[in-house]
DNA sequence: TAAAAATACTCCATAGGTATTTTAT
DNA sequence: ATAAAATACCTATGGAGTATTTTTA
């Protein structure tokens, strides 16, 4: 019995005509004469009376009609829901993100429009280090991720990085420190301050290229105190420990006793990138991708 | 897409292996891996991710799975539904019976019974005349029949009868009656009684038979009243105005001023018909007449 | 006589088989 | 070296077609 016998079944039996049914169907009438005669055979079960000129269903073949119906209807479910996965409409995107990324606004109100213009696909959200994010890429634990440039680990093979956004660095001081007085500070000025910083075990890629930047301006930062996440780096520098730079967005964290200063160098500058398994066969997570880059650019 | 594809699939995604699966669907692994391709592309979907030596769901396989699952399980209800339709086990059985056949207690015994093996079968019990019956077998209204043989009407071409039980006809009479004084009455006593009897109109089997059983004695009964059923005669004969003729079984209706005397004569007997479709094709109704045909077996 | 189902056959698409190759472990 | 999937190729079942017959309304 296959879903063929079925449907030749239901149309011959709303038609009750082999002739009809044969048109409706779009094959000629005796194929379709011999499929239900082998479906008879094989349930051994009359499901017609047929005179030469009537057709009429038997009574098993009745009771037997309602449940070949739910047996198609069930398999056009479920080859609806194959289309929908197909396209992409339906499905989950598990999407890692670095803190600093989560307060760029351009972030959530990304993950914000996708869910509305998607409800069907589940986004699963997760805060990642950068690093992290790309090992998950590439032990198919996570589908997307928002993160840093690394330095220290080229991406895996097969996984995909590309910048979306470029954010300004700035300097984060003590509001009564001597550099909060200048509307914008040089790097140079920093060289000898004492930093908070990331924790060096955690490779966070924000603190990477922030420590590459003073490197090029030719300093290394003296770090004096490390702080888990952004958060409490801005913490430090508000009690007073040290300076930090750190991307620009993290400004809509306004503590009491910090203020946030440009840096003038031309290369204060740290992108923000998109990281995917370039050959990525999940259409939701192709979709996601789309919408991040198109977003990114009607940003620009 | 066929059922074959889904019970592939499920296999394969159920071994995670396509050799293996092939082994329990007990076909060789390059016509599954064919199958499955042919799923693949029909649906537009990866279902599977291969490498050489493993092979894994998509995440799109993993949902498309459950749904799968669900449809072959409802083909299987359906092919379940089939074979009981077939067997008989399940099903629907419309009886029609004469009053006088009820008032047997074998035919309520064999109705119970029946449903007691056979709860799935709905037994339909309609009380109608022997010819109502003979007509609606015909015209497919009715599958089996318990009525009397009828000698003013053929049975319809296709519809078999055949004699199930033999009954004794009594004389039905009040008790102040001077027939009512002996223990058995013969025929010829009663051919100037005046007789109660069913309409002329209704033409009832058994007082077909009465008026036959009559006849043939030397005398036609002088009808003096009508009443519409067993019941009415037995009390118009409670109520003196004449006698009648009725099968044994109506002693059950022990009305106040009534007796029932056996007759003498050696024809006084009525045959208790089964009336069915020669070519029944409903596996229940098979089930039935069998069921009857044993159980009136066991009863003599 | 007309219309519809059944029968007889032809054809070819494809499910399934065997043998072999490729590749990852 | 091994085991498993893919590939190539073959076979034959059976789904679908055309032509025709049968039957009954």
């Amino acid at each position: 019995m296959e879903l063929r016998h079925l449907k030749y079944f239901v149309v011959v039996a709303e038609e009750l005509s082999f002739t009809k049914a044969a048109a409706r169907l779009r094959i000629s009438q005796p194929p379709l004469t011999a499929q239900i005669h082998t479906l008879e055979e094989e349930l051994e079960l009359q499901l017609f009376n047929r005179t030469k000129h009537k057709v009429e269903l038997t009574r098993a073949g009745e009771v037997f009609l309602a449940e070949a119906r739910l047996t198609l209807s069930q398999a056009q479910r479920t080859r609806k829901l194959a289309s929908q996965l197909a396209s992409g409409s339906i499905g989950e995107v598990r999407v890692g993100f670095t803190v600093s990324a989560a307060l760029n606004p351009v972030i959530p109100r990304i993950f914000y429009n996708f869910r509305t213009e998607n409800p069907a696909i589940n986004l699963v959200l997760q805060e990642m280090l950068s690093a992290h994010q790309l090992e998950c890429l590439s032990s198919n634990q996570l589908d997307v991720g928002f993160c840093r440039e690394l330095i220290s680990m080229a991406p895996p093979p097969g996984v995909k990085i590309e910048r979306i956004m470029q954010e300004r660095f700035i300097a984060v001081v003590n509001s009564q420190h001597r550099l909060a007085k200048h509307g914008a500070i040089s790097l140079k000025a920093c060289a000898d301050e004492p930093f908070v910083s990331f924790p060096r075990t955690r490779d966070a890629g924000v603190w990477e290229k922030a420590m590459a930047l003073c490197e090029k301006t030719g300093f290394k930062p003296r770090v004096v105190q490390e702080a888990n996440g952004v958060i409490g780096i801005v913490g430090l520098v508000a009690s007073g420990i040290g300076i930090s730079i750190l991307p620009e967005s993290v400004k809509s964290v306004a503590l009491e006793g910090v203020v946030y200063r440009p840096l003038r160098h031309p290369d204060a500058v740290v992108p923000l990138m998109l990281a995917f398994r370039q050959s990525e066969n999940a259409a939701a997570v192709s979709r996601f991708v789309a919408h991040v880059r198109k977003a990114v650019v009607s940003q620009a």
